[in-house]
DNA sequence: TATGAATGAGTATTCATTCAT
DNA sequence: TATGAATGAATACTCATTCAT
C-alpha cells in the first residue's frame, strides 16, 4: 500500500503525527519524572527540542498533552491484559491471567501508575482535564478491565456477579499497588505480588467451586 | 472547673491555640479543595481572614500547616477505630468493627481521604513534607490500623498472619475508597460499603474457621 | 560616690543604659556577621534576648542602632591611636605610631573595618543613616586621625602640609586595608602591613629631612 | 559596510543585543543608585520599561545582570588605561600615564567606582555573584592594572618590585577615590587628583633615580 | 510551523514597623 | 517595659499562555 493510499485512508503517520508523537514521548518522560503539577510546559518543550510556544501548534494546552500521555498508557494496559488472556486454557485461568496482567502491568511500570493515579485526583480538582477527556480515559480503563468480567461470566457467573468481582479485583489491585508504590507495604514487610496472587487465586477458586455446586455438570 | 484552674493545669484553649485552630480549619478547606501543591499560602491566609505573613507567627511553613492538618485527621481516624473496637464482644467482632470503622471513617469524611492520599504521593514527590514529618504521620496511620492486627491475633492468628491480614484489609479498603471517591465505582454500579462489608466478613469468617480447624477447643 | 549622687550627675549606668548596652553588644555581633543590609532587626533582637518590638523602646530604628555601634567602634579607634601616640619620644615617632595604630586597629579588627566601610557607602545611599548621624560619625573619624596631623606639625610641617600628609596616610591605609580585607592583595602576593610600614616610614623620613633642610637647627 | 554584510560577519547589533543593552543601561543606573543588594529586579525592569519576568529572557538572574554591568565597566577601564599608555614616550611616562588613567577613569566616572566597590564586599558577603563570575571580574581588574607593573619593569624594576609598586599605586588610588567619592576628602579640603599626581610622580621619580644609581648607563 | 519576547498572575517567604495589651 | 500578633510592602523567580514575526 502506497503512502498516498494510506493517507487517503487516514492511516498514515503524517509528519504532523510524528512530531506529535515525539512531543508525547518527551512529555511522558517529564510527567513521569515530575508529576502532573510538577511538570512545566517549558520542561516538556525542552525535552522535545521545542520552544514552549511551539507546543501550542500541536496541543491545545498542557492538560491536553497530559490526557494524551495517560491515554497511551491505558491503551498499553488494555493490550497487555488482552494478550495475557488470549492463551489461557479455561475460564478460571483467564480470570487469573487477566487480573494478574492488570496488576503486573503497574507493578512493572510504576511510572504508569503515577500517571494513572492522576485519574484519582481529577475528582477533587475541578480544573483537571475536563469532563470530556475524563470520560474518554475512563472508557479506556474500563476496557482494560473488561476481560476480568468476561472470564467470570465464562466460568458461569451472572453478569452482575461478574462485575462485582471485577470491581473487587480492581480495588484490591489498586490498593496493593498504592501501598507498594508508596513503600507503605514495606512498612508491613509484605510482598505485594504474593498478596495479589493469593487474593486472585482465592477469588477464582471460590467462584469456580460455587459454580460447580450450582451446576455440577459444568 | 473554672478557666483559672484549667489555666493552671495547662489545659486551656488559649487564644493562641484558638487562632491556630481557626487557621487550621481554613487550611483544611483549602487543602481539600486544591491539594498540597495546589493550595497556596495566600489562599489559606485569605480563607482564615489573615495576611500571608501573619500565618508565620503560628506555623513555620506551609508544609508545617499541611502536616498538622493531616495529623489531626489521622488522629481522628485512630480514635474512631479505637472507639469502634472497644464494645465488640469477641475477636471476630472486633476485627470486623475495626476494619469497617477504618473504611467508614473515610467513606463518611471524603475530605479526610483527599488529605490522606497525600501520604500516597510521598513516594513520587520526595520533597514533600520532609522525612521527619512524614515518619510521624506514618506512625499515626500505623497506629490507626493496629487494632485490626490485634483482633486477628486475638482470634488465634500468628503475628505474621495477622499483619498480612491487616495489610490486605488496608489495601482493599484503600482501593475501594479510591474507586468510590473518584466516582469510578459508580461506573460499575456497585456500592463500596457493601463490597467492603462482604470482604471483611469473608476474611473474618475464613480466619475463624481455620482457627477452629487447627484448635477445635478454642 | 553613691549611686544617688552619680545619678544626679548623670554619670550613672542606669538600668536603661545597661539594657541599651546589651542590645548594642548583640547588634555588634550580628552586624559584624551579616553586614548592615544582611542583619535583620529580628536577628539582633534574638541575639539580645528580646522581641523585635522591644528594641523600639531603646532605639528609634535599625539605623539608629547601627549608627551607635559604628560610633563605638570609631571611639575605640580614636582611643587606640591616642594611646599609641602618647609614649612616643619625638614627632617622627609619634607620626609613625599614630599612622600605624590606625592601620593596625583595622588590620587586627577586620570586623570593625566592615562596619566602617559603611561610611563609604552612605554617600551613595540616600536613605542611609541620615545627615546628622553621618556628620557625628565623621567627627569621630576625624578625631581619630588628628594625632597624625598633630605629629606632623610638631615635626615642623605647616598646618596645610600636615593635613595633606594626614589625608595621604588615611588614603593609603584605607586602600591597603580594602585590598587586604577583600583578599585582593593576596592576588598580588603582598603583605599589607609591610607595605603600610614602608609607606609611613618613607613619608616620615621625607618630612623630617625636608624640615631639617629648611631649618637645620631644628 | 552594509547591514547585510555586517550581519553576515556576525558583527551586527541585533535587536536582541540592543535590548540587552538597554536593559543593562537601566540596570547600571539602578545598581548605581541602590547597590547590588539594594537594587531590586523589579526596579531594574521598571527602569528598562519591562516586566520583571521579561528580563529573564535576556539574563538568567539578577546576579548575571550585575556581573555584566560590572564587567563592562572593568573593560572600559582597561581600555582607558591601555589607550593612555600607548603614546607615552618612555617607561617613566608610561608608568605615570597608566596610574593616572586608572585613577582618572574612576574620578571621572564615579558611578563606575560605586560598581567596582562591589568587588570589595565579596570578602564579607560570600554569596554574591558566585565564584566563577567573581574570578572573571577579578581577571579584568588585574588586566587593567597590568600596564603599571609593565612600565615599572621597563624602567628596570625587578618583577617583584614592579608588582609591589603596582599594588601600592592601586591602594593609594583606591584610598583617595574612596575619600573623594564619599566626600570625606572635602572634609580635609584637599584635591584628590593633585594628591594622586604627586604620589605617582614621587614614586616614578624614586624608581627612576634608584635604577640610575644601580645601572648608571641605562 | 516555529520562535523570541512579553505578560500578568502567581509562588513562599522575609522585613521593619506598629499597636493593643 | 515588653510582648505577640499583625500588616503591607517587598523579595527573586516561575508559570502557562499569547502574539507578532
Amino acid at each position: 500500500m502506497t503512502a498516498a493510499i494510506a493517507h487517503r485512508q487516514g492511516r498514515t503517520r503524517t509528519p504532523k503525527d510524528m512530531k506529535r508523537g515525539l512531543i508525547l514521548d518527551a512529555a511522558r518522560q517529564v510527567f513521569l519524572a515530575e508529576g502532573l503539577d510538577g511538570a512545566s510546559l517549558r520542561a516538556i518543550a525542552l525535552a522535545a527540542g521545542y520552544t514552549p510556544a511551539a507546543l501550542y501548534f500541536h496541543f491545545e494546552s498542557k492538560e491536553a498533552i497530559y490526557a494524551e500521555v495517560l491515554q497511551e498508557s491505558l491503551v498499553k494496559l488494555g493490550q497487555r491484559v488482552g494478550a495475557a488472556v488470549a492463551p489461557a486454557s479455561c475460564g478460571a485461568e483467564r480470570l487469573k491471567a487477566a487480573a494478574m496482567a492488570f496488576f503486573e502491568f503497574y507493578a512493572d511500570n510504576p511510572r504508569d501508575l503515577d500517571l494513572g493515579f492522576y485519574l484519582f485526583r481529577g475528582g477533587m480538582r475541578p480544573k483537571g482535564l475536563g469532563r470530556e477527556r475524563d470520560e474518554a480515559l475512563n472508557a479506556w480503563l474500563a476496557a482494560a478491565l473488561q476481560p476480568i468480567a468476561s472470564a467470570a461470566i465464562e466460568i458461569g457467573a451472572a453478569e452482575e456477579e461478574a462485575k462485582l468481582l471485577m470491581v473487587d479485583v480492581f480495588a484490591h489491585a489498586a490498593g496493593l499497588l498504592l501501598l507498594a508504590h508508596t513503600r507503605r507495604i514495606r512498612m508491613f514487610e509484605a510482598s505485594a505480588i504474593e498478596l495479589m496472587t493469593r487474593y486472585v487465586t482465592d477469588r477464582a477458586n471460590q467462584l469456580q467451586k460455587r459454580m460447580r455446586d450450582v451446576d455440577p455438570e459444568a
